[in-house]
DNA sequence: ACTAACTTGAACATGCCTGTTCGGGTTAAA
DNA sequence: TTTAACCCGAACAGGCATGTTCAAGTTAGT
C-alpha cells in the first residue's frame, strides 16, 4: 500500500514509468511531497497529533493529493521520521568524531543538540504512531555513531566500564531529550544547553576512582 | 463539575450530606471509587490511552457510575495521578534521607525505582492528558524531596555546583524514566536497574576535577 | 413498606479523524 | 488537440471516544 501512491481520479501509473523522458513530466509532484513533508515536519513540531487534514491545508495541498503520495497516516509520519533523522545524520556526519573521546563526544553532543531540539515533538509523534522496531531501525546509524564513540572511550580507559554499554547509550539520548523537553518548558536555557548536556554526560560517563573532567568549549 | 459528583438519575446529594448518620449510608460509593481507580491505574499502565468504556468494564461498574464519580475522563486521570503520587509519597516519606547526600540518593532511587518502573505508563498518559502546570504541581513534593538532597550535596561540597540545580534534578526523573522505559523494553535489567542508575547519577553529580564515588549496595 | 441514595445497560447525540470516491479541473508532452 | 498524469474541493462512510439521558433496578436506613 505503502509504496503504490495514485492519482486522486485512481488511475494507475506504476507501470508506464518505465519511459524516460516522463521522468521529468511532472516535477509538481515531488515539489508537492516536498512541501507536504516540510508543512508535516512544521506541524508536528509543535502539535504532535495534528491531523492529516490539518497537514494537507498548511502544505496548501489538498487532502486527497496527501493520501494520494502518502496512504495513511502512518506512512507519513514515517516519511518525516525517516527524512529528518537523514538530515540528522547528514549533519553528523559533518562532525568529526576522531581523537580524544571525551572530546569527540562534547562535539556530537553540541552537533546533535540543535537537531533533536527542533524535532522533538515529531520524534515524539513517531514514538507513539509508528511500531517501536521501525524507530529503533531508523535510529540505528546515529546511535550506532554514539556507541562508537563510547565504544572508544571505554577502550581508551576514559570511560567506565562497570555499566552496560546500552544503558550509557540510552543515557546519552535521554539527558538530550530531557534537556529538549526542559528547554521547550522555558526552564533552560537553550544557547547554553549543549555545554550542560556534554558536561553532565562527561561526569556521568566517567569511571569510579577517576577524575571528572572539565569540558572545553 | 469535578467537584459535585452526582447519581445516574441526576438528584442533587450533597447539602444532604451534612446529618451524620448518612456519611455511612453508602459505603458503596468509595469502594465503587476505589476499584475505578485501582482498575484505571491497572489499565492505564498498560495502554495508556485506554478508553473509559474500557476501565469501567474492568472495574466492574457501569460507564454511568464512573462518570457519576468522576465527571470527565480528565477528572478521572488527574484522580488516578493524585492517588499514585501520593502512595509514592508516603512510600518515600519511610526512606531514610539523611546522612551523607551520596548515600541519601542512592536509597532514594531504590525505592522510587520500583514506582516509577511500575507506574511509567501511567506518568505518560497524566502528561499527554492534564496540562503541564497541573503534573508540576502533583510532582511538586517528591520533586522537593530530590531538589533537598542535591542542595545537601552541593553545601557539603560532594555534588557539583556548575550546573542549574533545577537541571540536576531533572536529570534524576530523566534517568529513572528512561532506565523505566529500557526496562520495559526488555533493554534493562529490572532488579539490577536501581544500582545502575544511582551509579549513573552520583557520578553525574560529581563535580569537574574531584573523584567518582563507588556505590555500595 | 417507603424512600432516598445509588447503580445499571441501552441508547442517543456529538465530534473528530481517517480513508475513499466523485466529478471536474489543469498542465505539458506527443 | 488529444491525452496521460496529476491536482482540487466536496462529500460520504465508518469508527471510535466522550458525555448525557432514560427507564428500570437494588439496597439500606426510617
Amino acid at each position: 500500500m505503502a509504496a503504490t501512491p495514485r492519482g486522486a481520479g485512481g488511475r494507475p501509473r506504476s507501470a508506464q514509468r518505465a519511459a524516460a523522458p516522463l521522468m521529468e513530466r511532472r516535477a509538481d509532484a515531488r515539489r508537492n511531497i516536498a512541501s507536504i513533508l516540510d508543512a508535516a515536519v512544521l506541524l508536528l513540531s509543535c502539535d504532535a497529533d495534528a491531523s492529516v487534514a490539518d497537514i494537507a491545508k498548511a502544505a496548501g495541498v489538498g487532502r486527497v493529493t496527501l493520501y494520494g503520495h502518502f496512504s495513511t497516516r502512518a506512512d507519513l509520519v514515517d516519511a518525516v521520521l525517516t527524512r529528518t533523522v537523514e538530515q540528522a545524520d547528514a549533519t553528523l556526519d559533518a562532525t568529526d568524531t576522531a581523537g580524544d573521546p571525551r572530546q569527540a563526544l562534547t562535539r556530537l553532543v553540541g552537533a546533535s543538540w540543535q537537531i533533536v531540539h527542533q524535532f522533538r515533538s515529531v520524534l515524539q509523534a513517531a514514538q507513539r504512531e509508528l511500531p517501536a522496531e521501525r524507530i529503533r531501525a531508523v535510529h540505528d546509524r546515529i546511535l550506532r555513531r554514539v556507541q562508537t564513540i563510547i565504544d572508544r572511550g571505554r577502550q581508551a580507559g576514559v570511560f567506565r566500564d562497570d555499566l552496560p554499554e546500552e544503558w550509557l547509550v540510552t543515557v546519552v539520548f535521554s539527558l538530550m531529550h530531557a534537556a529538549a523537553e526542559d528547554s521547550a518548558a522555558g526552564a533552560l536555557d537553550t544557547d547554553d544547553a549543549a555545554r550542560i548536556i556534554a558536561a553532565t554526560l562527561l561526569a556521568a560517563l566517567t569511571a569510579p576512582g577517576a577524575t571528572v573532567p572539565t569540558v572545553n568549549p
